[in-house]
DNA sequence: CATTTTACAAACCGATTGGTTTATATTTGT
DNA sequence: ACAAATATAAACCAATCGGTTTGTAAAATG
């Protein structure tokens, strides 16, 4: 069973992952918290130790969810080159309509945590891991089953396609145009289409 | 002539680009910035309106010098291919070795600001204007001169190529690994060998 | 060399920061 | 239904926030 404090502390984190990934840790004020959960400093610093623990939990609740989606998208399709696309097609409108409001939560943690917060920054780089094992875990097998050509470097491509995607999420994200983003997925496509196939 | 004040106002900004671009905009404080220039608040504001100001003109120290940089590199260089070589080995090492502590400011100015501090994002949008423009300009000239590929769209490897440049950055930032970044660059090497070239 | 302008140090401001304490409700287990 | 444990509201804290004011020292100008 869920206890009173449980319900409370998952309703912090639910409310304030949406905060700090929009304004940022340093930029997020605990009366902001105050505000979206509607409780006082006793209600939070009661199931809380300090801004940071939740800094924290609720970074791992954004990426949790974002890495179930893709999961969740992964998992319908069967040959490696449809879970490729369905991690794509994941990223389609993600300037303009992520996951969690305020953008991909990696790129914003990583680059406000990397000279900093060493706190926030090992929780980024675990999540950045997960994500290029998971993309190179599918192009690795892809090779495996001769879908994809015998000379690819699955972890390189992984890191490749990666880096398009978050560049392009800062590009379309700061341009306000969410064709950059969506340009490049189909780059990819193309690229994938015509390197990577046998 | 330079007034004491021209002076004055000029170190406040040298001083507080560095930490701006580590720090970030929320979390840089004036007593930081009155530490670093050894000025007290009334030095401050006798040359500065307010902080934000400061944050504005130390990006545009920090977008500057890199700007610079790169249009020194690339003038140097006769052909288009030789002009993108110099773009990339400017990257080069650049999550360890920046030229303004702190990693790129575009980067990092970017994600801090595209939800919430408009005064910064207007300058950062402009600043990926001109890295942008000046990249396409560079890929359109060696087409026209057909050192590149008739079929090249200038504008969409451009785009491509940044974004890797940035993803790449945040990527070996993050991980603390210059190798991401250092191998995503001579990837595309061999991409502009293979693919740009007639 | 005198005067006017410029530059900056120091003290100060109200508001806000993250965090604590105390006291009272509300749940929970019996 | 009662006692023990849990949960949260409200008042409070010192420290720090960005910004202002005041007074004096140093430059620039005639």
């Amino acid at each position: 069973m869920f206890t009173k404090s449980d319900i409370t502390r998952q309703a912090i984190i639910e409310k304030s992952a949406p905060i700090f990934n929009t304004k940022g840790y340093s930029a997020t004020t605990m009366n902001d918290i105050l505000l979206a959960t509607g409780l006082t400093k006793g209600g939070v610093y009661g199931n809380f130790e300090s801004k940071d623990q939740i800094a924290i939990e609720a970074f791992e609740h954004s990426i949790g969810k974002l890495l179930e989606a893709l999961r969740f998208k992964i998992k319908k399709e069967n040959t490696a080159k449809d879970k490729l696309f369905a991690i794509l097609s994941f990223y389609k409108n993600y300037s303009i309509n992520p996951l969690t409001e305020g953008g991909c939560p990696l790129l914003n943690t990583a680059i406000e945590s990397d000279d900093n917060l060493p706190f926030l920054k090992i929780k980024a780089q675990k999540a950045l891991d997960e994500l290029l094992g998971g993309l190179a875990f599918i192009i690795q097998k892809g090779i495996e089953s001769k879908e994809f050509r015998a000379d690819l470097d699955a972890e390189k491509e992984a890191t490749l396609i990666f880096s398009i995607i978050q560049g392009g999420l800062m590009m379309s994200k700061l341009a306000d145009n969410p064709k950059i983003l969506n340009g490049l997925l189909e780059n990819l496509k193309t690229s994938i289409n015509t390197q990577y196939l046998v």
